[in-house]
DNA sequence: TGTGTGTTGTGACTTCTTTCACAAAAAGGT
DNA sequence: ACCTTTTTGTGAAAGAAGTCACAACACACA
């Protein structure tokens, strides 16, 4: 039952792929059918699926109920994950933006921002707060996780908040780096890093590497 | 000189972080400290410099300009890259406050969305045009890489626009899949992978994973 | 000049990830 | 009942990425 994070990213793409089209009770799907909808192997599949102790059947593929099923026990906290947003600007907008209308298991429980010309404004339904409130509501809230769309001027001050608070995994979109303690998860979003990347790549500078 | 992916990756965040802050001709560096900033290890600093064949000095560490340069060269295309926007959502929008104002080897040559309602807006001082123009101006601009940042129903389809019109490397922020010719290079940047990920690793379901 | 300290460059090793390839299973036709 | 086809599950091999450990080097200071 061990899921390498390489893993966990393409179980949560799968069930999100799966979960957009509807399906019934009886419908299966094969390896090979995932593979192209991710742009990878069918055994990588069966390797996926083989970690959550998901089993498929001859012939037929994999039940697409239990499996989104079986998906869901391993991502999410069946308490739930309750997450803070620091950052109202365009990025945290479109992260509140996306979270909109999603599944339960993940909980938007406040948005801050340090500019407190936005506190007390409505943004896609989430109201803004300022800073000042952000400890006492991630302690009210317990919650787990922070999304970091600040600046990168200020963003490991308010990651040391966050930390201090009990937050115990961010989602850093803030173009710097952070220092956490070993026990906090730190997962890097970084625009321009992919931007760079991928300019780098279509020129043919290595041809055989990925 | 092969660098492979995580390696272009780390340098771009070198460089960053070296030009964030201002150095004199002579300053030098030391691979533990650039470990420290990216949360790595020293080895793999220096092994990452030396993919692209940069050398220190024993007891000095390396020379930061000479460093930024060299890295520059292998990330830099020496005609510049020229980007297409597509969606000027509140990610478009933060794509395009991210872009304003950095070094000139990326340029943001047009932004679009489908929402005529949006065509003639100017945000973050880039004019939003008709989607009706995109062929053309890449085809004038010869741009290169695009930025997909709109919902994921219709990415598949604008994608296909892009490739069509010459483009060969896509920035995807669509939560969806996207099906290219070989010759194209898709880096995915997943907003909601990345916070389940997150909120998962937390919880000790692999303590021992990364 | 010599000794001590701290850093690079890199071969060897370890660990993680992906791919290969094939036996076993199951469905369908005859 | 048997043969054919297609798919799963997985051991084994290959490949990629990261770490270790140490010789070689360079500076500092006596």
């Amino acid at each position: 039952m061990a899921a390498s994070g390489k893993t966990i990213e393409r179980l949560s793409v799968y069930r999100r792929l799966l979960s957009m089209r509807t399906f019934s009770e009886e419908d299966y799907v094969y390896s090979h059918e995932l593979a192209r909808m991710v742009s990878g192997t069918a055994a990588q599949v069966r390797r996926d699926l083989m970690a959550i102790g998901v089993t498929g059947h001859s012939k037929r593929g994999y039940r697409i109920g239990p499996l989104v099923e079986e998906i869901g026990t391993l991502l999410d906290d069946p308490e739930g994950t309750r997450i803070v947003l620091v950052g109202a600007g365009d990025l945290g907008r479109a992260v509140l933006g996306f979270m909109k209308g999603r599944s339960s298991a993940l909980t938007i429980v406040g948005a801050f921002d340090s500019d407190p010309a936005k506190a007390g404004r409505v943004v896609h339904g989430y109201r803004c707060r300022s800073m000042d409130e952000i400890e006492g509501v991630i302690a009210a809230e317990r919650a787990q996780v922070a999304i970091l769309a600040t600046p990168a001027d200020g963003a490991q001050e308010v990651c040391d908040r966050l930390v201090e608070a009990g937050v115990r995994g961010i989602v850093n979109f803030a173009p710097a780096p952070l220092i956490v303690p070993e026990a906090v998860w730190v997962e890097r979003v970084d625009i321009a890093t992919a931007l760079e990347k991928v300019a780098c790549l279509i020129r043919g500078v290595d041809e055989t590497t990925m």
